[in-house]
RNA sequence: GGGCCCGUGGCUCAGGCGGUAGAGCGCACGGCUGAUAACCGUGAGGCCCUGGGUUCGAAUCCCAGCGGGCCCA
């Protein structure tokens, strides 16, 4: 099938649509991955998206990177791994489906619908997002493994997943312990440091008094505390004073109050108080004070309460007196631990009082707040209530704000292989490198043990089964394991999520009954063992001895704390190291503004917005050309547009191509380099889609899309659009089988073939559109798709000389167009002679071997090269500054005597004595360089431009023979006019009739040949005398009437 | 308080292994017309955040600050 004819107009949405549909009717996909399965492997592993249902733009510019260099590596030679992931579990879906039914709390989800419901609706709605997400991940042309994901309810997967849990029980690394942590009181359920995100927030700041047992001075006495949280108030334990610091004792009207010193200025004003007495932090130690909500916590009565030291307290606010809970703060739970303090911690999984709260019972916790305020000030141990903005925790998922909790817990003791895992991150590339050695080295090296149980439903049930007798534990490592240990339940259906599995019971070596922990994990495990549980590893060894570890991944910052983490940490615990080996850390979309975009502030633009408007090719290239890939990416509609333009001049190159290609019935295969004229701009443009392919091979080897991009669009734009295509216009209008316009269509095919095969890993559906026609339509053993084509390009024909010697003559060019522009001097008209001035061989030596351009371009009879231009006139005029203070009335007579002389002279008077002398009738001046200043002045007719390495001076001498010329040119756009009006065919031939003055056709007669080639005329005569389309014109005041038809 | 990143025309961003600051958009003006609801050219517009240092020379390297962002306490 020969080249044809491409649309008119750049229509992405149809072309895509054409595309796909193509891909998979012919499993093009399938078979590119069949034809490279023998290569080298190149494994890499996909971050799974949360099946929220929905991609956003973050989403896609993650796959959009992924796919690039994975279509990429693939065209290099590589047998690519690229499973999509699913991550199915977890809080999200949860709310949702309690949306969906109507559910208020987590008691609900067991009274009123029942765990196996719920959990069953869970993964029904996350079944049904994974095919929304993978349709729209497919409109973005993502090449990857729709059909054989893995997903991470798959029971495969999940035991997989067990077999890490036993892998670290094994080393002694699973741990459950009473520990005060994070905890989201609306999810009930505790948080790990990963999904917890910080957001500003109002709180209470008051200062509480606490009283002292022991009056000072015969008042009565208090130790001041600072606290946000008032609710923490009833679990108080003990106050931490600093034992470095110095405490001052102060008298306030009759009361006397304790505190750090420093802080006294920042809370009292200097004639409010006086310092009674300053002591030492460590000689507070063991003071003993009063709860100062004894009334209402009457469980309080049973403790007592004293100062203690504690290394954590700061200055930088408050009052250096903390308030300490060990139930309600990591810091107190240490100090808790330290003074064998009672973890009093009298609040609900809910975030209610329980009894212990006495007054409070039932009261959520957040809401107490004004109500123990209000307590405190009956007492009249409230010092000051304020109100303080502050950065606070909130669960990642439902927005609440956290709470800490002392509860038990299952940890994994990251702190224990933190050493390994810092490590092991050395191994990785790390693009770019302070991704790593920076930021996620910080991250590892603040590391806690990472809390893994979870209080909820929908994850992957916690395989450790405790003896109800002796509490011994036991971690099920896989379903084999399970099945022979269980001595009830049964492993039938989804036995693997809960409540069935929750069924299942084991025995214990002592005979009693083990049950399972009935928590779930925290789904930050879920992702982390991917890397093998995507292979279902250990069960099935073969693929994971072939993948594992991955060559490469990527995603985004805030995965620095999230699956980098998770799976260094999962790597190190299962195989003793790190799942990857080279990382691309990348940014986030945000809005115009540089603000994220959220639904709440309703600046989110969604991938199938851009995908309507522009395509999915342009927002592909856009996302890779926006800025650099690490960095956070402001989305802007403006850049898209851009973007969009480029593709539209493409497609119009395109266009142009293979009109004139299709016309012609050009076949490359048909032809030898012999056969073919081939100019130097050939051997240019060829040069130029080689470096290109050099520059991309680069830049994609680096990660550097942003280097690609833009590099593709310089040479889209500038090399083939603006310069190219229009050195080869007048070629492709001879006619026939003319070996000088065959070397133009050869070269230009073969430029867009190099183009379009390296634009194909950023924007495969243009590419391929182009590939079919152009390429596949006249090379009968090309590959079937673009895609299939081997990256590559010729080193050889890369030739920097004449690539420079190009840029060289372009600048001429367009300083000889910027000439004519001062001199109102249409391009359209010939000059007779251009000049070009240079101290530089190298202008020469490029200028002459590009000479025929040069000639056609500026459109000039003679091309004339010369050290210095010596027809210039200088001008010599006075430097009134200087002259005008000093000569005063004389100025006019000097100026005159300058203006005579020749300004040449003058210089040469300045280089050999320095001065030069004015002879006035009754004096001699002398005038020293710095009074002068030179002006050139260029002959009549002579216009120049300067350009970097010189000046061109062009000749636009009218002459009878230029004249005709350019009036023949004129009359040849005007007929070209008119044929487009009659919107004739590229070939059609007409005919010509002209009425025009005697004058006028004196002027072209000699052109009427000439005139007739570029109209495609077969006739051409003066005198109007049918009535086919006939059009007036003015062409140089002359009064011209033209007739065309087709013949 | 700590870690990391960013700061270049009005806007979005390149450059950044030291050597005269670039592009696109926008604005102003001009041109072109068989790729053409396109396209091309010209112009205006920059203390390259501030202050020190290294250097013959700093947008670039170093230090300190200011501003913004992310992460952590």
């Amino acid at each position: 099938m020969p080249i044809e004819k491409a649309e008119g107009a750049y229509k992405s949405r149809d072309i895509e649509e054409k595309i796909q549909k193509f891909w998979n009717n012919e499993e093009i996909y399938e078979k590119t991955k069949k034809m490279r399965e023998k290569k080298p492997r190149y494994s890499f592993l996909d971050g799974p998206p949360y099946c929220s249902g929905k991609i956003h733009l973050g989403t896609a510019w993650n796959k959009v990177i992924k796919d690039t260099y994975l279509r990429y590596k693939s065209m290099s030679g590589f047998n690519i791994r690229r499973q999509a992931g699913w991550d199915t579990h977890g809080l999200p879906i949860e709310h949702k489906v309690e949306g969906l039914l109507g559910l208020k709390s987590k008691k609900e989800i067991e009274t009123r619908i029942g765990i196996e419901n719920f959990v069953s609706k869970c993964k029904e709605f996350a079944i049904e997002n994974k095919g929304l997400m993978t349709d729209q991940f497919k409109m973005l042309g993502i090449w990857m493994d729709w059909d054989n994901p893995y997903v991470t309810y798959d029971t495969k997967y999940m035991e997989s997943c067990w077999w890490t849990l036993k892998r670290a029980h094994e080393q002694d690394l699973l741990l459950r312990d009473k520990r005060v942590i994070t905890w989201c009181p609306h999810c009930e359920t505790a948080l790990a440091m990963a999904e917890i995100d910080y957001d500003n927030k109002e709180d209470p700041s008051i200062y509480v008094k606490f009283p002292l047992k022991k009056q000072v001075e015969g008042c009565s006495s208090y130790v001041l505390v600072w606290t946000t949280t008032p609710w923490t108030l009833p679990a108080n334990m003990a106050i931490c004073v600093h034992p470095e610091f110095d405490y001052a004792y102060i008298k306030v009207k009759d009361e006397v109050y304790l505190m750090a010193e420093a802080l006294i200025s920042s809370i009292f004003e200097d004639d409010e108080y006086e310092i009674l007495k300053i002591v030492k932090g460590s000689e507070l130690e063991g003071l003993e004070y009063k709860h100062p909500l004894l009334d209402e916590v009457p469980a309080q009565k049973e403790f007592k309460h004293v100062l203690l030291p504690g290394e954590h307290v700061t200055l930088t606010e408050g009052t250096g007196c903390v308030h300490t809970a060990p139930g309600h703060g990591p810091d107190d739970f240490e100090i808790g631990k330290k003074y064998d303090l009672n973890v009093f911690c009298p609040v609900d999984e809910a975030g209610l009082f329980t009894d212990e709260a006495g007054k409070y019972l039932g009261q959520f916790v957040k809401s107490a707040d004004p109500n123990i305020i209000e307590d405190l000030k009956s007492h009249g141990l409230l010092f000051k209530a304020g109100t303080i903005n502050h950065r606070y925790g909130f669960c990642w998922r439902c927005k609440s704000p956290i709470i800490y909790l002392a509860t038990k817990q299952w940890f994994i003791k990251v702190t224990a292989i933190k050493d390994k895992m810092l490590e092991e991150l050395d191994k990785v590339e790390w693009i770019p490198s302070w991704a790593g050695e920076s930021r996620f080295r910080n991250w590892i090296e603040n590391a806690k043990d990472w809390t893994i149980s979870r209080q909820r439903y929908w994850g992957i049930p916690i395989p450790i089964w405790v003896c109800q007798d002796c509490g011994e534990i036991t971690v099920i490592g896989s379903l084999d394991e399970l099945r022979e240990r269980a001595v009830d339940g049964e492993l039938k259906g989804d036995f693997i999520h809960r409540p069935h599995v929750d069924e299942i019971t084991l025995r214990c070596s002592c005979g009693g009954d083990m049950k399972r922990t009935p928590d779930v994990l925290d789904v930050w495990i879920d992702s982390g063992v991917a890397g093998w549980a995507a292979l279902h590893y250990p069960h099935e060894k073969d693929a994971f001895n072939e993948w594992y570890p991955y060559d490469f991944i990527t995603e985004g910052h805030d995965q620095t704390r999230g699956w980098f983490y998770s799976q260094l940490g999962c790597g190190v615990i299962s195989h003793g190291s790190v799942p990857y080996k080279k990382v691309l850390m990348h940014g986030f979309t945000l809005d115009e503004e540089g603000k994220k975009m959220s639904k709440s502030l309703g600046n989110v633009v969604s991938p199938e917005e851009v995908v309507e408007k522009y395509g999915a090719d342009v927002l592909r290239f856009y996302l890779l050309w926006g800025n650099k890939p690490w960095e956070d990416l402001k989305f802007n509609w403006d850049e898209v547009k851009n973007v969009n333009k480029m593709f539209n001049i493409l497609w119009n190159v395109y266009v142009f191509t293979t009109t004139y290609m299709s016309i012609d019935n050009f076949n490359p295969t048909l032809y030898r380099e012999d056969d073919l004229k081939l100019r130097e701009e050939d051997r240019w443009i060829t040069s130029r889609a080689n470096s290109l392919a050099k520059d991309v091979t680069e830049a994609l080897d680096a990660l550097y899309f942003h280097k690609a991009t833009r590099a593709i669009n310089n040479f889209i734009l500038e090399d083939l659009s603006r310069w190219y295509v229009r050195l080869i216009r007048s070629r492709t209008w001879i006619e026939k089988d003319n070996p000088d316009k065959l070397g133009a269509y050869y070269t230009l095919y073969n430029a867009i073939k190099m183009l379009i095969k390296v634009m194909a890993p950023i924007a495969p559906h243009i590419s391929e559109e182009i590939y079919q026609n152009m390429v596949k339509g006249v090379e009968e053993d090309a590959p079937e798709s673009v895609h299939m084509m081997d990256w590559g390009f010729n080193p050889e024909l890369v030739d920097e000389e004449l690539e420079s010697n190009m840029d060289v003559v372009r600048e001429i060019i367009e300083a000889c167009a910027r000439a004519r522009d001062t001199a109102q001097y249409k391009l359209r008209w010939p000059v007779s002679d251009i000049k070009i001035v240079s101290e530089d061989e190298n202008v020469f030596k490029a200028a002459q071997s590009l000479r025929d351009v040069i000639m056609d371009e500026a459109n000039t009879k003679d091309l004339i090269f010369s050290h210095e231009f010596k027809d210039v006139k200088i001008n010599a005029a006075p430097n009134m500054k200087t002259l005008g203070p000093r000569l005063r009335g004389d100025v006019p007579k000097v100026a005159a005597k300058l203006a005579e002389a020749d300004g040449a002279v003058i210089m040469e008077k300045f280089e050999s004595e320095g001065v030069y002398n004015v002879e006035l009738a009754d004096k001699t001046i002398e005038i020293s360089p710095e009074d002068v200043v030179f002006e050139t002045e260029l002959p009549e007719n002579i216009e120049s431009a300067e350009f970097n390495g010189g000046n061109i001076f062009i000749n636009t001498e009218l002459t009878e023979e230029i004249l005709s010329e350019a009036m023949a040119r004129e009359l040849i756009r005007r007929v070209q006019d008119m044929r487009k009006d009659l919107d004739l065919d590229v070939e059609a031939n007409i005919e010509v009739a002209v009425d025009c003055s005697p004058k006028f056709r004196g002027l072209i007669e000699n052109f009427v040949e000439f005139i007739s080639h570029e109209v495609r005329a077969d006739k051409f005569v003066f005198g109007i005398e049918n009535e086919d389309y006939t059009k007036k014109w003015k062409i140089e005041s002359e009064d011209v009437t033209v007739n065309i038809k087709q013949s």
